[in-house]
DNA sequence: TCTGGGGTCCTAGGACCC
DNA sequence: TCTGGGGTCCTAGGACCC
């Protein structure tokens, strides 16, 4: 029986409040004081408001909300579009100092993050460890935060929601019963709205319903995803910290909701060329080309459909990009009218890597390519895989081409 | 005259391989 | 004559988060 005995952790969730605004703000005294929203598109009647300070917040401006909506709630509301470097730069300022505390730092989006105090917290009361980073934020950055220490990630998540602005919220294992379960099970981290309902209709409302549920019945009906969502209610959570789980992104995506609803082709062409240039520029800037291509389409319905593939040749360019991504939208493309485009490039590859690799992939080629495959079988029985970096991608490809192949007869 | 944009993870069936 | 099981990849869709 694995019981392995593992000291309590003391992890710190850190999130800023109302990140956006506040940075703005930090630039802009001005700003102090005033209802103030950060809003994607903002001429446009499609912009929703991204945050919102604390004093819009009062007036009824929320999250997601039409500007035109935020505006009748509050009419002296200022609306900014968001200055996405600023928060990027601030955000980054925000990780270094955290990372003077200790290198156990996990960034989990641009103004929220983990920290594993553990060692740190033995010379210093969590507490007055929490406050003195809170300050030091607030001091060089001007953004208010709120803490949440606890034994694990989502206990420490949830006590970092609980007060704000500026809170400091320990949740201890013996807290859990009187703070955490009295809660809408609509508010615990990983339940959406969809699974809100689906709870609600099995008669569990709160956190505590589902703690006290019996977990063979929740794992049967929300499988793996609910036995988690089981075990987080009653406090357990193994999840480390992970400082390089940053590192490792696995999709690109750039999409864009149309200012009307389209069925002309040209304005597809021309959205489709704008989001391809932005991937490309991503794609260069991360220096990585990809293997699969995805296209979304979101109709003025609402449904959204995907398709893409998995290439031969990897991704670099706009023009790699636009030559896969018209023919997937003209074959899959119902005509019906198109309220948003979004384009999606995954499974890359490091580009020094890849250059050499092109030259000896790239001819074309039928089934008489199966000498290469076994010379690269070759290669990684004695060296193992991964010596070739696309050998996987390539025996893919192949045999997808064979698969093609085989249609033709 | 509603509802943005960038992500991650999970599920599920079929193809294919061993 | 009858028929396995494990594992991975591919594709599409969906839930969720910030």
């Amino acid at each position: 029986m694995d019981t392995a005995k593992k000291r309590a952790r003391i992890i710190f969730h850190i999130d800023m409040n109302s990140f956006y605004a506040s940075v703005e703000t930090a630039h802009d005294p001005e700003l102090r004081g005033k209802p103030l929203a950060i809003a994607g598109k903002v001429e446009d009647r499609r912009g929703i408001v991204v945050t919102s300070s604390y004093e819009a917040r009062a007036q009824g401006v929320r999250t997601t909300m039409p500007v035109w909506e935020a505006k009748r709630h509050c009419p002296e509301l200022i609306v900014k579009t968001p200055n996405f470097p600023l928060y990027r730069a601030t955000s980054q300022r925000l990780f270094q100092l955290l990372r003077s505390y200790t290198p156990l730092v996990q960034k989990v989006s641009i103004d929220e993050g983990y920290m594993d105090v553990t060692e740190v917290a033995s010379d210093i009361h969590p507490v007055q460890l929490a406050k003195s980073i809170q300050q030091k934020v607030l001091d060089t950055l001007k953004v208010p935060s709120s803490i949440g220490i606890a034994p694990n990630k989502f206990l420490a998540k949830m006590a970092s929601d609980m007060k704000k602005p500026l809170g400091i919220t320990v949740l201890r294992k013996r807290d859990i019963q009187s703070k955490l379960w009295p809660l809408a099970v609509g508010e615990m981290h990983g339940v959406g709205s969809k699974t809100e309902e689906k709870l609600k209709r099995i008669g569990i409302h709160t956190i505590g319903d589902l703690a006290k549920s019996d977990k063979a019945y929740i794992a049967e009906r929300f499988g793996l995803y609910g036995e988690k969502l089981y075990e987080r209610a009653n406090g357990i959570d193994h999840r480390m910290v992970d400082p390089e789980a940053e590192e490792t992104f696995k999709s690109i995506s750039q999409s864009t909701t149309l200012s009307d609803d389209t069925t002309s082709v040209a304005v597809v062409r021309k959205t489709l060329m704008m989001l391809a240039e932005k991937i490309e520029g991503r794609l260069r800037k991360k220096k990585v080309s990809a293997y699969q291509i995805t296209l979304s389409i979101r109709y003025h319905d609402w449904k959204n459909i995907s398709r893409g593939h998995t290439v031969k040749q990897p991704i670099q360019t706009k023009d790699d990009i636009m030559g896969h991504i018209m023919p997937i939208f003209h074959e899959h493309w119902d005509g019906r009218p198109i309220r948003l485009l979004g384009i999606t490039v995954q499974s890359f590859e490091e580009l020094g890597h890849a250059s050499k690799q092109l030259d000896l992939f790239s001819y074309q080629s039928d089934l008489k390519d199966e000498p290469l495959i076994q010379a690269i079988n070759q290669i990684e029985s004695k060296f193992g895989e991964g010596m070739i970096g696309s050998a996987a991608n390539y025996k893919n490809a192949h045999r997808s081409r064979k698969k093609d192949a085989g249609h033709d007869h």
